[in-house]
DNA sequence: GAAAAGATTAAA
DNA sequence: TTAATCTTTTCC
């Protein structure tokens, strides 16, 4: 494992000086993930207890589970986490990203994530693909206004807006700019840093090829999350969280994927970036260019 | 109340 | 190339 997460680093080709991405304690990722019991790994969709709770389409979840809930609180993995942080070199200089840096328009957002890690449990994962969506773009789900699938869009920059795409795919997105913009980052393609076994059994692909993270439904399924995770603040330790992480050298740029709905000046608007050399670019690549 | 479509994925 | 799969939104 140890040797694939190298291979793994090696590939992503970032300058990262203040980030070592050497994984020398993969083992001991593994002993600090919170154990989960049988009911819950059944649906890897929803591991939180607070929003498990609050599921009510899903229900079969909080039936099936073996522990009484009320004696599930939050601040106990959170500690995990923190100690984890603290006592692993990969990250011990790393940052929560504070509130201020979402506040601004996702075009400048999208770019900025680039390289940015998203940690939840063991799994840590590197951005390496976004896609940027705004007020007044005919692709972006706040075109609708606010309804109630989409007003976590609405929201503060910094929240998590997460939707169901063809009834089966789980799509994360960091929602950009000030409350009631309407604007989002999506998050395209991940490559993995830390916890390739859980992201390999969530997946349920035994690889460490692109493959594994290389779409927006992967990352969401790597990640274990459902929409009930739309809200979260990702600025704030626990749960799913983005952290600092090394600027890119070089990125590509094109128009965004599956939206040939929208008008021609939105299909056309290269809104989608990605970090340049790596392998971890989902389809279609012939279509990203240097800026 | 019904119908259509979707920021996709994996397998054939 | 195509089936899988279901929520959201729009239209009548």
């Amino acid at each position: 494992m140890l040797q694939s997460l190298t291979k793994i680093n090696f590939l992503l080709s970032i300058s990262a000086r203040s980030f070592s991405l050497q994984m020398n304690s993969s083992k001991r990722f593994k002993r600090i993930a919170p154990k989960r019991n049988k009911s819950v790994r059944l649906s890897q969709s929803c591991n939180d207890s607070e929003r498990c709770a609050n599921k009510s389409s899903k229900s079969v979840i909080v039936r099936t589970r073996t522990t009484p809930r009320h004696n599930q609180t939050l601040p106990q993995p959170k500690l995990k986490i923190q100690s984890s942080l603290v006592s692993d070199p990969c990250f011990r200089d790393t940052t929560i990203l504070p509130h201020d840096f979402f506040q601004i328009d996702a075009l400048d957002l999208a770019p900025r994530l680039l390289g940015k890690f998203l940690r939840r449990d063991d799994v840590v994962l590197q951005i390496t693909e976004v896609e940027a969506y705004r007020p007044n773009d005919s692709a972006c789900h706040g075109r609708f206004g606010i309804t109630p699938r989409t007003a976590p869009v609405f929201g503060p920059g910094g929240n998590a807006y997460v939707y169901l795409c063809y009834g089966l795919h789980t799509m994360l997105n960091v929602v950009a700019d000030k409350e009631g913009v309407g604007a989002a980052v999506l998050i395209r393609a991940c490559a993995p840093v830390c916890g390739l076994e859980t992201i390999q059994q969530r997946r349920g692909q035994q690889t460490e090829k692109p493959i594994l993270l290389t779409g927006p439904g992967k990352v969401g399924q790597a990640l274990g999350i459902s929409t009930e995770w739309s809200y979260h603040p990702l600025y704030t330790p626990g749960g799913l969280e983005l952290l600092d992480g090394p600027e890119p050298d070089k990125i590509l740029i094109g128009p965004r994927v599956g939206i040939e709905y929208a008008l021609p000046e939105h299909v056309n608007a290269l809104w989608r970036f990605a970090i340049a050399d790596t392998p971890w670019i989902s389809a279609p690549k012939n279509t990203l260019r240097p800026p």
